[in-house]
RNA sequence: GCGGGCGUGGCGAAAUUGGCAGACGCACUAGACUUAGGAUCUAGCGCCGCAAGGCAUGGGGGUUCAAGUCCCUCCGCCCGCACCA
């Protein structure tokens, strides 16, 4: 009988199917394991050979584990609901259910035909309702949930809800005042339905938010990040802008921590580990609040600050006065002496033409009145107050040597005549100059351009977020995102301009361009902060470097350790002040946390470590800022305006989201006539007004995202048609979780991520026993293509000539495009053209020429040779094209890049399996390489394989088709051929390397050929092994022993080590490490009687020339080293 | 820039714990059988060398009796993240 695969194939899949061998069932009597694929996007253009890889891998490690006596779930569905059938609806009307469906049926078609065994039966699909009606379930009870942050988990809202009712939010370490303000108990009872629904919200783990989306107006519709390119729409290239809409959100955020804590006890690659917790992104540090300098009214003290000499300010006071006297002067102000109060109410603002300021800090002194453009101080004379012990005169110098001058008035005075003082003080005032803020006197100098910022005068502050509150002493300035809340707030009316100027600059950049800016921009908002611990007077920038929705969105600037600031700080003309020495710690940079700290304070001399923990302690007792804990990572946002995905089970009661009872569930997705957006914003299902309008009130017309429906599906595999649960609890007990799951790393952040969290969430609420949906993971590499490049010349005046790539590889060709061939390049070639060309043509290829190289199809390639008919027909322009052969083939450049129509390197799997067959097709994806690298698809090494299975099949039938297999007793020789075999393929299997488990078959059989082996006894037990691999020609040749089952309900034959136990070793002989003979010893032979023979040996002595060795070497059953 | 991975013949690769580098397969070369060969079988196949032997796992250095494997350093490629304070 000959080796028939396609007839063997078909045979065995029709079997299979009716006898519904793959279909398992929860069997308590043997242990469980559960093997997945990532769940496939069935996408229009089908698979390709890369996509099965890892199909085989799982198909072949499930079908291990059963044959070892475990009870496998190893099934398949389609995650369903995508763009890019929604994309095709609108191009061309046709319903993506439609679409979606002949995908699928496409990529069941393909996967049938490979032999996998998964049970069909438990097929899911996310757009179907029966399904969707628990991805909607389960969002309603995240929407049901809030994050009880005490326990450390989710629980039912209603909880919540009991609290407020019982204590508002008092003691609630959860309540946030920028969210909500605070309330209590019997506050909370008088809320209305609204006003309780609205701070609900802030808890719920679905909730609703507003959040920028990409806006296209030309296309009428909310474009996805991927659809965007340099700001404008992918199709058609209209500009996009964000736009803030209300969405739906995961609060995934409170789930960061244990998402992060969970990994640790996860068995996935440090790799994949790595990608998640970089995205969690945790970090620990402080929020400092930091105060603003300005309290009092503006044009307050003298610019005496020498960091600061020459900028525009109206700190007039140096920081020590400041905080010595600021109390002092408010309490003046709140209680002048009679004559101060009459002559204030007369001069107060600009009552005289001028700007006025009482007990207004300058230096170390707090004079009565001040007029800061004219420099005059205005006192009256009294009682001194008791905690003003300075003289008249020393004062009158003090505020003389800050340009200001004085003058007097008795208090009599003022009683006696309060216009005539008035006066004086007018005719005073309008003799002087305007002296500006650096003591030039000048015309232009206006009150705005001292007035502080609205914060500045309101005596607001601002909080950074920092991982290094240790490096405070060296904060020189601050910067904030430019979108923070308080830019505003913090611009004084002198830079207005400037600020908005460089608002519109950064509103203007994409978030790509803001990522790739390398450029350092900033702009000033004229406020000042004070530095908390050394009273430092520090500017407050904007700076597109900062990002509002990270820490605070502001942040302390320490230029000296830190490199963004550094190049702020240097482009500002900023202050630096080193604050690490670390001097002894060379090649060591701020990450590192090393160093004594300098220049600070109460710090100095302190390791970085400790000082964090110090500074952090003081900041906390000081009562200016806590311990902060960060998370980079987001809340998923949940809303896609497409029609495409599961319906929301929400109506709006007016502005009010409410849930749907289950009872109405699943939420159908509408048939609607046009896919085209609503052009308002909305999905095109707000077209669809009968459904929108419910008896309840009005549907939500957003969908879910893609990975709504991928973050539970393999669940619902434990239980697939189950209409009361998501899956039976009793079945999931059964089943627990994944425990390999096998798929691409681009899944890294996305859906792996997601799914981790709603499998917390369902864990929280008791749904699963388990904390980790997937316990081992695996990521298969890519399979590459390899694309075929054809070498052409094109003279300038001739008919393009093609080169042979063997041709090419043998001279020098210069970069591709105008060139000139070097001299041995055309001496090389001339004589090829020769034959072929005119004189003229001839002639012309000695001058400036065109190179390049164009792709080939490569169905027109056998191995590197080209099918030029085949070639020319494809694009007329090769048509005229003048063929140079080498040894009359032609061959092309193979260059290896990714699997993709538009690179003609797509290798489809039905192909390949019409060929070769399926068990070939899936030995060879094996046999490529390690299972989680890449590695170029090469159909040259496919005919190993096929000659692999072929000389199997011989085992059994000669090559008159005669059968051969003997019930003859095996030989000692054979048997340990086979459990050589079986002992390298179990370990190998355990550890996913199937690479090596196919090269052992092929040794294996190469042996028993050589042993010319027909054996029952050692071919029964190797088919078994083989099964798991090639699944059809192992069931043949079962069959064909004479059994009536299945070969993959046997039992994996066990390894006997007997037949393994050498008694003798030939030990590799070397000599100072290099090997030099080899000689047989018994491995019961002691290490001396080993050595004496070894240096008795003939060859052993020719090196050491008889001479003792320094050292000899011997480790059992390894090798022997002797060291002359 | 940061994080992770990788670098071994003409090609895909193997070497699981430091112990004979290149198993297995492709391609290639020579031969056998054959009406034929894109079948099958035999032999060869890292590089230099007639040989003895020498040199070889991206480069350089180190540890060791012994290094593809461990350490240091540099280079290159791939993947992910990217102003995260």
């Amino acid at each position: 009988m000959e080796f028939d695969f396609r007839a063997i194939e078909q045979k065995w899949r029709k079997q299979w199917e009716d006898n519904g061998i793959y279909r398992v069932t929860e069997d308590t009597t043997k242990p469980k394991y559960y093997v997945l694929d990532m769940f496939p996007y069935p996408s229009g253009a089908g698979l390709h050979v890369g996509h099965p890889l890892g199909y085989v891998a799982s198909d072949i490690y499930a079908r291990y584990k059963r044959l070892k006596g475990f009870n496998v779930l190893h099934p398949m569905g389609f995650d369903a609901f995508g763009l890019p059938a929604e994309q095709y609806a609108i191009e061309t009307g046709t319903p993506p259910q439609v679409t979606t469906d002949k995908a699928i049926a496409t990529y069941k078609e393909q996967l049938g035909k490979i032999g996998f065994s998964y049970d069909w039966s438990r097929e899911v699909k996310t757009c179907d309702p029966s399904y969707y009606k628990w991805t909607q379930w389960i969002f309603l009870q995240l929407f049901g949930s809030w994050y009880n942050r005490e326990k450390d988990k989710a629980e039912n809202i209603d909880t919540l809800i009991a609290r407020f009712a019982h204590s508002g939010t008092d003691g609630f370490a959860q309540f946030d005042k920028e969210d909500h303000a605070p309330f209590t108990a019997a506050e909370w009872k008088g809320f209305s339905e609204e006003e309780q629904q609205h701070i609900l919200m802030h808890y719920r783990l679905a909730y609703q938010s507003y959040s920028e989306v990409n806006w296209c107006e030309a296309l009428g519709t909310v474009l996805a990040n991927d659809e965007v390119k340099d700001g404008k729409s992918e199709r058609g290239g209209y500009p996009v802008e964000r736009r803030k809409m209300r969405q739906w959100f995961l609060r995934i955020t409170e789930y960061s921590d244990r998402l992060l804590r969970g990994l640790d006890t996860l068995d996935w690659s440090e790799a994949m580990k790595d990608m998640q917790r970089n995205w969690i992104g945790r970090s620990e540090g402080a929020i400092i609040q930091f105060n603003l300098t300005q309290t009092l009214s503006k044009g307050e003290g003298l610019n005496t600050n020498t960091t600061n000499a020459g900028k525009p300010g109206f700190y007039h006071t140096d920081p020590l006065s400041w905080n010595a006297n600021i109390d002092k002067a408010k309490q003046h102000r709140l209680d002048p002496t009679e004559a101060e109060e009459i002559v204030w109410q007369r001069l107060r603002g600009s009552a005289t033409g001028h700007k006025i300021r009482r007990q207004h800090l300058i230096g170390s002194y707090i004079p009565d009145f001040v007029c800061i453009i004219k420099r005059l101080v205005i006192e009256i004379d009294g009682p001194i107050h008791d905690d003003q012990v300075e003289a008249d005169q020393e004062r009158t110098d003090e505020l003389k040597q800050h340009g200001f001058e004085v003058i007097r008035f008795k208090n009599e005075a003022v009683f006696a005549d309060i216009d005539a003082v008035v006066n004086a003080i007018k005719i005073k005032l309008d003799s002087l100059p305007d002296v500006s803020y650096d003591g030039t006197i000048s015309e232009e100098v206006s009150e705005d351009a001292l007035a502080p910022s609205p914060l500045e005068r309101a005596g607001g502050e601002v909080a950074v977020f920092t991982t290094r509150p240790d490096t405070i002493f060296g904060a020189t300035f601050m910067v904030i995102a430019p979108e923070h809340e308080l830019v505003a707030s913090l611009t004084t009316p002198a830079q207005q301009k400037e600020v908005d100027d460089y608002i519109t600059y950064v509103k203007s950049r994409s978030d790509i361009e803001r990522q790739q800016e390398k450029r350092v921009t900033g702009a000033f908002t004229g406020s000042y902060a004070l530095n908390p611990f050394n009273g430092a007077r520090i500017p407050i920038y904007l700076a597109e470097y900062v990002l509002a929705g990270y820490g605070t969105g502001a942040i302390m600037a320490v230029p000296a350790d830190d490199e963004r600031d550094r190049k702020f700080a240097e482009k500002f003309g900023l202050p630096v002040v080193e604050v690490i020495d670390k001097s002894m710690y060379p090649g060591a940079t701020i990450e590192d946390k090393v160093g004594k700290m300098i220049n600070s304070d109460f710090l100095n001399g302190m390791e970085v470590k400790d000082a964090i923990k110090a500074m952090l302690e003081k900041v906390e007792e000081l009562g200016i800022g806590k311990r902060q804990v960060n998370y980079r990572q987001r809340d998923a946002g949940y809303s896609r305006q497409r029609y495409w995905g599961e319906p929301f089970p929400i109506v709006y009661k007016g502005d009010l989201p409410y849930p749907l009872p289950v009872s109405e569930l699943p939420v159908v997705l509408p048939d609607v006539t046009s896919y085209k957006p609503s052009g308002d914003g909305r999905s095109p299902l707000a077209n669809a007004t009968e459904w929108v309008t419910t008896p309840q009130g009005q549907r939500e017309t957003d969908t879910m995202p893609g990975y709504a429906g991928s973050s539970w599906y393999f669940l619902r595999y434990m239980d697939p048609k189950n209409p009361d649960a998501f899956a039976a609890k009793e079945k999931i007990d059964y089943w627990q979780n994944v425990d390999l799951y096998l798929g691409g790393s681009e899944h890294a952040v996305g859906h792996l991520l997601y799914s981790r969290m709603w499998h917390k969430f369902l864990h929280d609420l008791g749904y699963v026993p388990t904390e980790e949906p997937f316990q081992k993971l695996v990521n298969q590499g890519m399979i590459q293509g390899v694309s075929k490049y054809v070498y052409r010349l094109i003279p300038q005046n001739g008919k393009p000539i093609y080169i042979s790539y063997s041709l090419v590889k043998r001279i020098q060709l210069p970069p591709l495009g105008m060139g000139i061939l070097d001299f041995q390049s055309v001496n090389f070639l001339l004589p090829l053209l020769q034959p072929v060309l005119s004189q003229e043509h001839y002639l012309g290829f000695i001058g400036e020429i065109w190179i390049d190289k164009v792709k080939t199809d490569i169905s027109f390639t056998d191995n590197d040779t080209l099918n030029i008919d085949q070639f020319k027909q494809w694009r007329t322009e090769y048509n005229d094209g003048i063929f140079i052969l080498d040894d009359d083939r032609f061959t092309c450049e193979p260059i290896v890049e990714k699997m993709s129509k538009s690179k003609y390197n797509v290798v489809n799997p039905d192909v390949v399996i019409e060929k070769y067959g399926a068990d070939c097709f899936r030995m060879f994806e094996m046999f490529l390489g390690p299972l989680d690298q890449s590695k170029p698809w090469d159909d040259q090494g496919i005919g190993g394989v096929e000659k692999f299975l072929r000389k199997f099949w011989r085992l059994f039938y000669d090559d008159k088709g005669g059968y051969r297999v003997s019930d003859e007793a095996a030989t000692d020789a054979e048997y340990k051929v086979l459990h050589k075999t079986l002992k390298k393929l179990s370990e190998d299997i355990e550890r996913l390397a199937f690479n090596t488990c196919v090269s052992q078959f092929m040794i294996c059989t190469n042996e028993l050929i050589d042993l010319k082996c027909t054996k029952r006894a050692i071919l029964e037990p190797l088919v078994i092994a083989l099964a798991p691999f090639a699944p059809f020609i192992s069931e043949e040749l079962w069959a064909s022993l004479g059994h009536s089952d299945s070969v993959h309900k046997a039992v994996f034959p066990k390894v006997e080590e007997k037949y393994l136990v050498e008694s003798s070793f030939t030990y590799p002989i070397s000599i100072n490490g290099k090997v030099r003979a080899n000689l047989p010893f018994a491995l019961d032979l002691s290490e001396a009687d080993v050595k004496a023979a070894v240096l008795a040996n003939e060859i052993v002595l020719k090196w050491t020339e008889g001479k003792e060795p320094k050292k000899f070497i011997f480790v059992k059953g390894r090798i022997v080293n002797v060291v002359i």
